[in-house]
DNA sequence: CCTAAAATTTAGGCATACCTAAATTTTATT
DNA sequence: AATAAAATTTAGGTATGCCTAAATTTTAGG
């Protein structure tokens, strides 16, 4: 029943569940922006990705495409083995969080179900990437997260960093020099509504921080 | 100057590369057969790199292909990164010898230089892989061999096993049952003519080996 | 509610890398 | 040296996955 997914098909599934994770579907013109490829090849996929047995996606003309149960099944697995491949890389070989993300967007579509489960055992299964983002488990299966993004906490509100959604080098190199990493511990000083910008207070320092970097870091509250 | 390769034509390097070390040209159907593909499928393909630009073959019609100095760089890169491949797999994630070869084939073609440096220094920069096979260089030589076929040895000389060439499950697991692999001390003890077969003493084993297994099996004589 | 802009799809093409069938060249045998 | 066999190449075709240009559908503003 499981035939093998190409590279290109891994990458489709991969981006349409990142993309619908809010529970929307995504949009032909949003994933050729993420994939950075044209449109029409997005359309030309979708359709091949909807049509095929078992089909991987829904999709209805001009309203965004879903994935299936198995579609969603493909894609977790590569997630699984991106973010298990993050975490190795970094624990085995010295990758700091900003260098990893290139080297497992390669490696996630070639390795085998074996070396999948020998990294896992080998980190004691982890369960979250140097990102903090969750690991499906096993079964293929998303754990549930309750974090809140940093951009919808206000003034006074704590908690610790769980979770930063970002892939770009610079980003993350800018937030690990501000210690702002999964377990660090923050409190909101400030929020300036016109702009939205948050005050956060990180260990002793303090930093102003724009919408595009509080919408990507993920808190747990206290 | 240097292009990326494409997985097929590193594929068809390595290839070529393996088929001529013995100073012969690669005929088509000879790489047709070790890649399991038609052999007009090789023949467009050598075209093709013969009339790229770095020439990465030289071919002739109807005479066999070799690499040019370019094309045995991008083999020997290949090579490096299957065996340093092999070597960490089997070092840090408990493979066995005979299970590497696929998981290391896949993983060979995707890997960065950055990776290939890490997992060399965090080996201690290894001379062999897991079967006793040279490593090519961070500069891309091959060292040189000083070890000879089984299959040429004769009574009463000795040696230590350097190297077994080759990637067959079945015939590692059976060799590794033997005793026969890397560094073990052998001694030929009988050998018969017409079918080749050699008598070999393996630590306080004494075996029967054919000639389809003392070719693949290279000494240091002692 | 109608039209312009935006989003999406259709149509037609290209590169890669494989295939089979047929033609050609080389080689090996008598 | 002729010819049969083997090796190789040419010819023509397929699937994948991308592209641009043009057509169509949806959406949003006046």
């Amino acid at each position: 029943m499981n035939k093998k997914l190409t590279i290109s098909i891994q990458d489709y599934l991969k981006n349409i569940y990142e993309l619908t994770e809010n529970g929307e579907s995504a949009s032909t013109n949003a994933l050729a922006q993420r994939m950075k490829i044209s449109a029409p090849s997005v359309t030309g996929m979708i359709q091949k990705l909807a049509s095929s047995k078992p089909a991987l996606v829904e999709y209805q003309k001009h309203q965004g495409t879903m994935l299936t149960k198995e579609g969603k099944k493909a894609a977790l697995e590569v997630i699984r083995h991106h973010r298990l491949l993050e975490a190795w890389l970094v624990q085995t070989l010295g990758y700091s969080w900003d260098e990893v993300h290139e080297e497992a967007e390669k490696l996630e579509h070639v390795i085998s179900e074996d070396f999948e489960r020998r990294i896992a055992a080998a980190m004691g299964h982890p369960t979250r990437d140097p990102h903090g983002e969750l690991i499906p488990t096993e079964e293929l299966v998303m754990p549930e997260d309750n974090s809140t993004p940093l951009s919808s906490m206000r003034p006074s509100q704590t908690g610790t960093v769980q979770c930063v959604k970002a892939a770009d080098t610079e980003l993350l190199r800018y937030l690990e020099s501000l210690g702002l990493i999964p377990d660090a511990e923050i409190e909101v000083k400030d929020y300036s509504p016109f702009d939205h910008n948050l005050t956060v207070k990180v260990g002793r320092k303090t930093t102003v921080l724009g919408l595009n970097i509080t919408s990507k870091i993920f808190i747990k509250e206290s």
